[in-house]
DNA sequence: ACGGCTGTCACT
DNA sequence: TAGTGACAG
């Protein structure tokens, strides 16, 4: 359910750019042949032609529609060129894409505060632009204005016939009258023209934009003139755009709530929505969609743009319809191996790149079961801590999956009343990752201290300082070390063919059942710091790009997993006499060099923060990624340290500002635009 | 037999 | 928390 935020400003820049029928345009660069033709990407030839998942705008005119299988678009398009998605381990591939969207992302990130809301989507937040433009060089005074930025659409401008449209594009940019709300989207437009035309000249693709004074008018901007055009709501104009547009139009409308305001409350429009008091609205949706739609209504939305580069979460699956539907533990088996292949490669890439780290490993899947009483019930997803490596990622997937099948099986092992084997299929199953948190990086004046106070002994193994600083000063709570107990429990031995459940699964007494289906989630309730297990989930992704010289390494994980836990319990007991400086000084998993000392070697050098591909608020995450409270580290801990390291870790430790969940504010510098009786 | 594959967010 | 569900493109 949609949550309203309080609008710290009515007068901000925010601009939505999305990228044209995005797919089609990587793969007419890819094809430049390709480029002006109708063209349509496809995934899965096999069956009728496969499914389309973007469609040009050449293909478009002719009826072609996403969502038509390829056959049908050559029905109404013979000559509509069919492209498929890349295919890698069996399964579409969408890194091409993901990574030209990131060329678009490190464009648009240049002029403000910047949000990747998808593959093919960015939120900017411009005001900060737009007002430096406004003191320094405003519009007003330009001589000419740029052709790109003339070709924008004004809602609400008034174009009579036979007038120039662009000239009074002109004018309303130059306008010396208008009030500060429009001077600063006058900027936003000049602003968001060229970083258009950055996008164009360094990536060959086009994009349209919206530009408004908050996220959800930019959005709905930015799809009112596509392909390859911008579109400006002025404030004055929000209350028009509003009160006939669809309801369902609406960002977070489009779906079941939607259908609810229409059915239920009679509200075909935004407008209609005006005539319900905010406290109707939020005795039928709760109170925080209530006010949010209150909000919305009135052209309100105080969603900041999050300056956030990166994805949250990464993510691999397949879907099995029908007939495909897998029906055994080696077919999923199979699938998972693949499908964790291809996290774990994205993983170590955002590793190396990125220098974050996932902890959380998640397996979803679709499963049905037929001839049982609840045949609807849902296969349940698990999670685990996620250890890097394929393999591992792989085993850990894999007993994820017996858990939730074992789960979903129920009672009794498959068998029904009549003893009759209940068959079940997967029919989609996918592997994710998530609580990406960036390696800090701010431990440039430890690791300096360590290296100016330390022998020979610390300066060969400068690049595990990192890990294991990040290992052993990390979020609380969590899991001692999954690994350790979970994955040496007794395996079902699974034979190759269906009838598995029947033959092998052991009838289990209730209490049995119940200790295993738990299983996971007791394990990770010991109380038992989470990031100690850091630096052996490392190991593995370190495993793979390691040269074989380097691997005495790994047959030393075990002593080093005990020797881990023993610290852990000594820190956890002496808490008052533990040192810091020992945790530092006493882990070396990895003497020699990794990856990671190529991090070392930038941040130690100096040279960090203009080459940092964070963002601001991602550099502040890096910080935040150590997410303790300063309360939590023992004074006597921190006395150790000279007062510049103390400074340092505390300015990591500053505590998150964070607004209670069900704290709704609203502002009403818009609202008393509108009419509506005694609101504003 | 399904739109497939990703991704984010809020609720409980 | 972990797990679920809604929504989007």
């Amino acid at each position: 359910m949609p949550v309203a935020k309080p609008e710290s400003s009515d007068s901000r820049v925010i601009a939505h750019v999305d990228m044209d029928c995005f797919y089609v345009q990587v793969e007419q660069r890819k094809q430049p042949q390709l480029r002006g033709l109708p063209t349509a990407v496809v995934q899965y030839n096999e069956w009728k032609g496969g499914a389309l998942i973007a469609v040009s705008y050449e293909a478009r005119k002719f009826g072609v529609k996403r969502s038509m299988r390829g056959e049908e678009a050559k029905e109404v398009c013979p000559q509509v060129q069919l492209v498929q998605v890349p295919v890698a381990r069996g399964k579409a591939d969408l890194s091409g894409y993901r990574n030209a969207g990131s060329e678009v992302v490190s464009i648009l990130a240049r002029r403000g505060r910047c949000e990747r809301a998808s593959i093919d989507e960015v939120y900017l937040d411009l005001t900060d632009a737009a007002e430096m433009m406004l003191a320094d060089n405003p519009p007003q005074g330009m001589e000419t204005i740029d052709e790109e930025a003339l070709k924008s659409h004004i809602l609400g401008l008034n174009n009579e016939d036979g007038s120039d449209v662009k000239e009074n594009v002109r004018k309303w940019i130059h306008r010396h009258n208008a009030d500060h709300r429009d001077k600063l989207l006058a900027c936003g437009i000049l602003i968001v023209a060229e970083l258009r035309m950055q996008v164009l000249k360094e990536t060959e693709f086009t994009c349209s934009a919206g530009i408004a004074h908050n996220k959800m008018l930019a959005k709905l901007a930015s799809g009112m003139n596509k392909p390859a055009q911008q579109t400006v709501v002025p404030f004055s104009s929000v209350k028009g755009l509003l009160d006939t547009l669809p309801i369902r139009k609406m960002k977070q409308l489009g779906g079941k709530l939607g259908i609810s305001l229409q059915m239920d409350m009679g509200v075909n429009t935004v407008g209609d929505l005006l005539q319900f008091p905010e406290e109707k609205l939020q005795e039928r949706y709760g109170i925080n969609t209530g006010t949010w739609l209150w909000n919305i209504a009135r052209g309100i939305s105080g969603e900041e743009v999050e300056g956030r580069l990166l994805p949250k979460s990464h993510g691999s699956g397949k879907t099995f319809p029908g007939p495909r539907a897998l029906k055994t533990v080696p077919a999923v088996q199979h699938w998972l191996n693949q499908l964790c292949e291809e996290l774990s490669e994205r993983l170590c890439s955002d590793l190396d790149q990125n220098k974050r780290i996932a902890h959380t490993l998640t397996l979803h899947a679709r499963a049905y079961k037929s001839s049982d009483t609840d045949s609807q019930k849902k296969f349940p997803s698990k999670s685990c801590p996620l250890r890097y490596g394929t393999a591992k990622i792989q085993e850990d997937a894999f007993n994820l999956f017996q858990a939730g099948l074992r789960e979903y099986i129920g009672f009794y092992g498959g068998k029904t009343q009549g003893s009759h084997c209940s068959g079940w299929g997967i029919t989609s199953l996918s592997v994710s990752a998530s609580k990406i948190v960036p390696i800090p990086s701010g431990t440039c004046s430890i690791a300096k201290y360590f290296q100016g106070q330390s022998t020979s002994h610390f300066s060969s193994m400068q690049s595990s300082d990192n890990l294991n600083t990040e290992a052993t000063l990390s979020l609380p709570s969590g899991s001692e070390c999954y690994s350790e107990v979970n994955l040496s429990e007794p395996k079902i031995d699974f034979p190759k063919e269906e009838s598995w459940i029947k033959d092998t699964v052991p009838d289990l007494d209730l209490q049995e059942q119940k200790d295993l289906s738990s299983t996971l989630s007791e394990k990770t309730q010991d109380g038992f710091i989470q990031e100690d297990i850091s630096p052996l989930l490392l190991s593995g992704c370190l495993e793979q790009n390691r040269s074989k010289q380097q691997q005495d390494l790994t047959k030393d994980e075990s002593q080093f997993k005990s020797e881990y836990k023993e610290r852990k319990g000594k820190r956890l007991k002496d808490k008052g006499t533990y040192s810091i400086i020992e945790l530092f000084k006493s882990y070396n998993p990895n003497p020699s060099g990794s990856f990671l000392s190529h991090e070392y070697n930038r941040t130690v050098g100096g040279t960090d923060a203009s080459s940092s591909s964070y963002s601001r608020d991602e550099e502040e995450g890096r910080r935040e990624a150590w997410g303790y409270n300063i309360d939590e580290i023992d004074s006597s801990v921190m006395e150790e340290l000279p007062t510049e390291i103390q400074d340092e870790i505390k300015s990591w430790m500053q505590p998150h500002k964070r607004r209670p969940n069900n704290m709704v504010k609203r502002s009403c510098t818009i609202s008393h635009y509108f009419s509506p009786s005694k609101k504003s």
